[in-house]
DNA sequence: AGCCCGCTCCTTTTT
DNA sequence: GGAGCGGGCT
């Protein structure tokens, strides 16, 4: 009534959008920079501007190049488009991750670079295993120039586009006194020869191709009439070049992002890209998309007051017309339990309130930080779920099995074989495999031909002969039913002929159970698969860990990990200087570095849509050592008007500013020691030592564990009953209690925990 | 070939 | 505190 109608004429994917988001739709000619603030509705914008592109007749599906960075944006996109224009999403092979177009562009252009079109796809393990071969041929010490760092030198190389003879001084002597592109260029030639690539060969050989052959730069430049690129503040120089070589001719290029959110400078992304990207595209409309709608206004100001500490933004702000909720509150605690104990207390009075603790989130710095929480929880019974650490397919099981899968498919595969053939043991040590590979160096042949023929030959000991011998025979059975096998039987087949999968079963460790589970979760999404050749692709790049748990957790995470996501309530632990901010980030980097912590926090609070809660404790063990800390400088610098700050010391005035005593106090001595040595470290530190001092804190009341709310006791338990349990093990129900259950564990002892956390074993 | 012990090091993590 | 690695021992 007080509005007037949308104009009839609006297209459907108009709907409900804002005036910037509109304009970032419609404005699809020239350069356009999206500067889109936490929350402010990009993905619905982004998905618009393609449907918009396409319904106008301006470009075909196909015409279009959509680059994300995660696996999981890109879904996210084609799932939101297949809904906005029905077909489509069948029709944009161009929308993916930087890295999966870069392969697709590759295989068809491979011959350029020295490479055949099936190229496999080197892992960060494969690669380590490469230089620790070549650094043995060179004879160089391991000790003192480790394996691992000329890895991440040869990463952050390709992350900025260099190829070995682009090389400069400075860099050149980064390895080895000087041996920098030397090795480098070993590592490009023996990638080579295996016909393989890593992630960042990707980008950086489609680069050369580019750059070297106009008529394939012009075929992409025509071919892409319109792009897109999403989180372009954490694109690196490699992306970069690509990027702009790309959109040269055309310049329709439109770059979404947000300075504040860059947290990835330290894996080779260069704000810098965002920051000029006026430079770059002349005439470019930058749209800003500043209304929020996830968060309270409190939660928002305390966000954006912290984040206008940082110098070298571009500058949004936020609102909203959201009611304003709760302010952020900011709880000090006597130490790191404590702070696990009033957080797992926080959400069980979420709980009777009758929230799912599946819209609750505890986000940390660093994943350290999640071993307390994860103690508490389980002793209460909480149900948790701590996203992170190894994906699916890092895992050694996963990685085996696709060893097996790919010797199988391609028996050049190298690094395949070293991986498989002596896992299950077979008795092949060292220097069997050794020879092995001496035999294929000097007939220049792949080391499963190798091992073929030295069968034949004396030079193994009779046992090793044996073993080999087996395992050949059984490679060449699995090749020839390669043929007639679907993949994913194959997969099976060759899974419990090796002997893998007996293994697993002899193993009594309490990881076994699960390995087994991730393998046959391997080969049912193998079952998805039109051919083994399309599962291995898919498996390199595209392949994570299935997060589909619909069971009622809270989960833990880092600040890293939670980017792009939301949640009601959110809890940030941890924030004491050292910590958060990272000691790393305090005392190397300078300004850069803490910035980007700063942004990191700006990202942590603006997660949060009801409530924030950030918790800082007093004393915290770090490295085994009793630390006392002090509250994160970015604490301070919250607008105090949108915070409401508490804490559990006796008097409740807030840890920083309250008068200490060190009496009665254990961990004294630390604490003086502490701010003794930090007197030395810089303006903080001394702020520190001028008022550090600890009180003691109210003895903390060590509770029953509460029941936990709404739960139903299982059934299907019984007294006495053997059970597994993930992180325990195998043990004995010895009590239960609702649904709660006391199980004496054979290798963790008797422990409480929640009967969900149980398999029958 | 495999096991055990002691030393070292210690953000964040995608593809 | 504890995981991972290398060396030395069995």
């Amino acid at each position: 009534m007080t509005h007037a109608p949308a104009p009839v004429s609006d297209p459907p994917y108009l709907a409900g959008l804002n005036p910037p988001q509109r304009q970032a739709v419609l404005t699809s000619e020239g350069p356009v920079l999206v500067l889109a603030g936490a929350g402010t509705g990009k993905t619905a914008a982004l998905t618009a501007r393609l449907a918009h592109l396409v319904a106008t007749r301006r470009a075909w599906p196909s015409e279009i190049l959509a680059v994300t960075f995660t696996n999981k944006a890109a879904r996210e996109m084609k799932h939101r488009i297949g809904q906005m224009i029905s077909d489509a999403v069948e029709g944009m092979p161009w929308l993916g991750t930087f890295h999966s177009i870069a392969a697709k562009m590759l295989r068809r252009h491979a011959e350029l670079v020295g490479l055949q079109s099936n190229f496999t796809i080197l892992d960060t393990d494969d690669q380590l295993r490469v230089i620790k071969q070549l650094m043995a041929v060179e004879a160089l010490d391991d000790k003192r120039w480790p394996p691992k760092l000329l890895a991440s030198l040869i990463d952050r190389w390709k992350n900025r586009g260099l190829t070995p003879t682009d090389l400069d001084a400075g860099e050149n002597e980064a390895w080895a006194d000087g041996k920098g592109r030397h090795f480098y260029g070993l590592y490009q030639a023996r990638l080579k020869t295996l016909n393989a690539c890593d992630f960042g060969d990707l980008l950086l050989h489609m680069l050369v191709i580019l750059k070297s052959h106009r008529d394939i730069l012009e075929h992409y430049q025509t071919r892409f009439k319109y792009i897109l690129v999403d989180e372009y503040q954490d694109t690196n120089a490699s992306q970069y070049l690509w990027l702009r070589l790309l959109a040269q001719t055309r310049k329709n290029i439109c770059c979404v992002g947000d300075d504040d959110q860059s947290i990835y400078s330290w894996r080779g992304a260069e704000v810098a890209n965002i920051l000029r990207f006026e430079r770059d595209f002349p005439g470019a409309t930058v749209i800003r998309l500043e209304q929020n709608y996830r968060s309270t206004p409190h939660i928002l100001a305390a966000a954006s007051g912290l984040i206008a500490h940082n110098g070298d933004r571009l500058g949004k702000t936020l609102w909203t017309d959201l009611d304003s909720g709760d302010k952020v509150r900011v709880q000090g605690v006597w130490d790191g339990p404590e702070e696990a104990r009033r957080i797992g207390d926080a959400l069980e009075s979420l709980q009777i309130k009758g929230e799912s603790l599946n819209h609750a989130a505890i986000l940390v710095r660093a994943q350290f930080q999640t071993r307390e929480l994860e103690d508490r929880f389980i002793s209460i019974g909480m149900p948790y779920r701590i996203v992170g650490g190894f994906r699916f397919y890092e895992r050694a099981e996963i990685r085996d099995a696709l060893a097996y899968l790919r010797l199988v498919n391609s028996p050049a595969d190298d690094l395949a074989f070293e991986r498989i053939v002596n896992t299950p043991k077979r008795g092949l040590g060292d220097k069997a495999i050794q020879r092995i590979h001496l035999l294929a160096r000097a007939q220049q042949t792949p080391l499963a031909r190798a091992a073929a023929r030295i069968i034949e030959s004396d030079e193994l000991t009779p046992q090793a002969r044996r073993a080999l011998a087996t395992f050949v025979s059984q490679l060449r059975h699995w090749q020839e039913q390669a043929q007639a096998l679907p993949h994913a039987e194959l997969a099976q087949l060759i899974l419990d002929d090796s002997g893998y999968t007996a293994m697993l079963q002899a193993d009594k460790s309490s990881e076994a159970a699960g390995r087994l589970e991730n393998l046959s979760e391997l080969v049912r999404a193998m079952e998805e698969y039109d051919s083994l050749d399309a599962f291995l692709e898919h498996v390199s790049l595209v392949m994570d860990r299935d997060d589909s748990v619909d069971a009622e957790q809270v989960t833990i995470m880092t600040i890293h990990a939670a980017k792009g996501l939301e949640f009601r309530h959110v809890h940030l632990a941890g924030w004491e200087d050292g910590v958060f901010p990272s000691q790393r980030a305090l005392d190397e980097g300078g300004t850069a570095s803490l910035e980007e912590e700063r942004r990191l926090a700006y990202v942590a609070i603006t997660r949060a849509r009801e409530t924030a809660t950030i918790w800082h404790a007093a004393n915290r063990r770090i490295y085994g050592q009793w630390t006392s800390s002090i509250p994160s400088r970015f604490i301070a610098e919250l607008p105090p008007e949108h915070i409401e700050a508490e804490d559990s010391m006796a008097g409740g005035a807030s840890l920083w500013r309250a008068n200490f005593s060190a009496n009665a106090d254990p961990f004294a001595h630390l604490a003086a020691a502490q701010s003794n040595r930090a007197a030395t470290r810089g303006p903080a530190w001394q702020r520190a030592a001028a008022q550090t001092g600890t009180t003691r804190a109210p003895a903390p009341s060590e509770r029953a564990p509460a029941a936990a709310i709404g739960a139903k006791p299982r059934s299907d338990l019984a007294i006495g009953m053997r059970v597994f349990h993930e992180k325990f093990g195998y043990g004995e129900i010895e009590d239960i209690d609702g649904n709660k259950l006391e199980v004496s564990f054979e290798a963790a002892g008797t422990k409480r925990v929640l009967d969900s956390f149980i398999r029958i074993g």
